[in-house]
DNA sequence: CTGAAAGCGCTTACAG
DNA sequence: CTGAAAGCGCTTACAG
């Protein structure tokens, strides 16, 4: 059913040469009379034939795809990512074979091993904590690889990272400065490595400025629902935090969707601020404070890594790569009165 | 660079058995032994072998992966899209080499021929009204497709399509229903296929329903931006309408920033629905009003329409498939005291 | 049940 | 500059 397929033999018969000479004339080597390459093209053309992919890089071994192996491959973040991947792809005329494995690390492995003989290269997230071991195990392999927000030391892979603890630390600076002393967090699931760099951050920006404060840490796991429940939880609590920092803006908006259905002002009774800057953020009443990650961007830097790495063997070259998030503020922590420092927390 | 390869062979050396048998054991071919299936599983799993995909394709004519074609890969909808996809090409165990070729007809042309040799079948999605020929002469060529979204009349490709002329009927109906009488719309792409079904029904609702009204059309594109300038013309307009009707929720929003900015409260002193309904719908405040396209579940039965297709010479198949939206009423279109319908128009 | 061999459609040294 | 031929790593009739 799959029909009769044009050959390069069939472009070499109506061209008069042989199929190497197809060959060299349609993959531009320069070794090739003009008059020739003229005929071989219009052969190719009229007989509308393209190259068998699978054969060309069989012989070839090389496949011009690039596999990109995510945990999922649906909502704003991965669509961003993909985004700027698929820029960069394009830029170099590569192909991408995606593949999602749903948080599954078993389906992980099956994924990464399944890109033999596909892809020159893969493009890898692995953002938990533990299968470190499993990912190891798949990677290994003579196969060019880039890493992003993954935490996998020791390996040797280049890995491009967001530094969500800086980003963590720089907007809870903002919060502090704005005067916000009770600061709550809404954490991310636990196994999430970047949920736990933010975390971190927290913890750390607690600790430092605040020395008196005790961290109050709810839990949550990225996704809004998990956020308005933050949000009732802190709602329904004897004294309420003067801030609150959900991890994701996914989370913020659930936790503002509680609040403003409780009725409560934010920035006035409470500020709120997010990580991530989703477009959302912006257009939310009243609109998100939070860390701006610029996510397509991250996605080409990471295609560019893999397809530029050096040699191999040159020691030089730094094994990760941070990209620090900007500090966006918007109204979510913009008190119109704002609250004075205490002079006990400076 | 690539690395040193475990192929087929090395692993039959180790089982001591023939490639052919190796290929049958690991293909689950019930012709082998138990004994030998074994041996061979147990090598390959020692060696970490796995299947070259170029041999294993060039030698079996099947490629086991699935071309998704699309005009971009960003934003709410093709991840949701994507996601639909991802989820029956797992359960059947395929791959998915996507493309987008960024509203480019030609790049689309290059897209859909560089997937011969490299999928067994093409999902493509090609929302122009132009077009037509370059996407007629790229499919016609011995490949199962399914298209999605597209007008590509006569070329007899099975197509899916959300039904965008119903879908907007349905929503004037509600918003006349509601006692709405002068009903602005704000248009997507000219060139697109989805907004000019959905000015259709805007189109036919007034001409049916409201004989008095002359149809009331802004332009937009689809993004929020436009939105956002459809809805500072309305604010700037005489008699202002008292609904807006966006073609897609992207507009919508942006028209409700407007809105929001210039003091002009939604759906008191002017309702408004969009098309779509993306998460944010029903996030922003108030909530929007929209019709409501399961994305997730269309881009899965778009794969399993491919897949399961019918013998090809079974002419009793459908060939277009409607895909009927859902309304969904939430804060934008629910005024405090909804107007009274005049009785010159029920 | 198993093996030897042909063949999938290309690319690429190797000759000329 | 061009061609004949080997080879990429598999699968699959064809024998046995």
């Amino acid at each position: 059913m799959s029909g009769v397929n044009i050959t390069i033999k069939d472009v070499a018969r109506r061209a008069n040469v042989s199929v190497a000479t197809v060959s060299r004339a349609l993959n531009g080597h320069e070794n090739v009379t003009e008059a020739v390459r003229q005929r071989v093209f219009s052969a190719a053309h009229e007989l509308r034939y393209s190259p068998h992919h699978a054969a060309r890089s069989l012989s070839s071994r090389r496949t011009r795809t690039i596999g990109v192996v995510l945990p999922d491959l649906y909502g704003e973040f991965f669509s961003e990512l993909m985004r700027g991947i698929d820029q960069v792809a394009r830029e170099r005329g590569l192909h991408l074979l995606v593949s999602s494995y749903h948080g599954n690390p078993e389906e992980q492995g099956v994924a990464l091993r399944a890109m033999r003989g596909r892809v020159d290269g893969l493009l890898v997230m692995s953002p938990y904590l533990d299968n470190v071991d499993g990912l190891a195990d798949n990677l290994s392999h003579s196969m060019p690889a880039v890493l992003l927000n993954t935490h996998l030391p020791g390996a040797g892979i280049p890995t491009l990272s967001i530094d969500n603890y800086g980003g963590a630390r720089t907007l809870m600076r903002h919060l502090i400065e704005s005067g916000y002393r009770r600061i709550a967090f809404i954490a991310g699931p636990e196994d999430n490595f970047d949920a736990h760099e933010r975390l971190r951050g927290y913890g750390d920006a607690i600790a430092e400025a605040l020395p008196d404060a005790k961290p109050w840490i709810l839990p949550g796991d990225f996704d809004e629902a998990s956020g308005h429940r933050a949000g009732r939880e802190l709602l329904a609590s004897k004294q309420r935090p003067d801030a609150v920092f959900a991890a994701n803006d996914m989370m913020a908006l659930g936790c503002l969707f509680a609040f403003n259905q409780a009725g409560l002002q934010v920035p006035g009774d409470v500020a709120l601020a997010g990580f991530d800057d989703i477009p959302l953020s912006r257009y939310v009443h009243p609109s998100l404070t939070t860390m701006r990650v610029d996510i397509t961007e991250f996605g080409g830097r990471a295609l560019r890594a893999l397809l530029d790495r050096p040699e191999q063997d040159d020691a030089t070259v730094p094994t990760e790569i941070l990209l620090a998030p900007e500090l966006i503020v918007r109204e979510s922590t913009r008190a119109e009165a704002p609250r004075q420092a205490r002079t006990d927390s400076s």
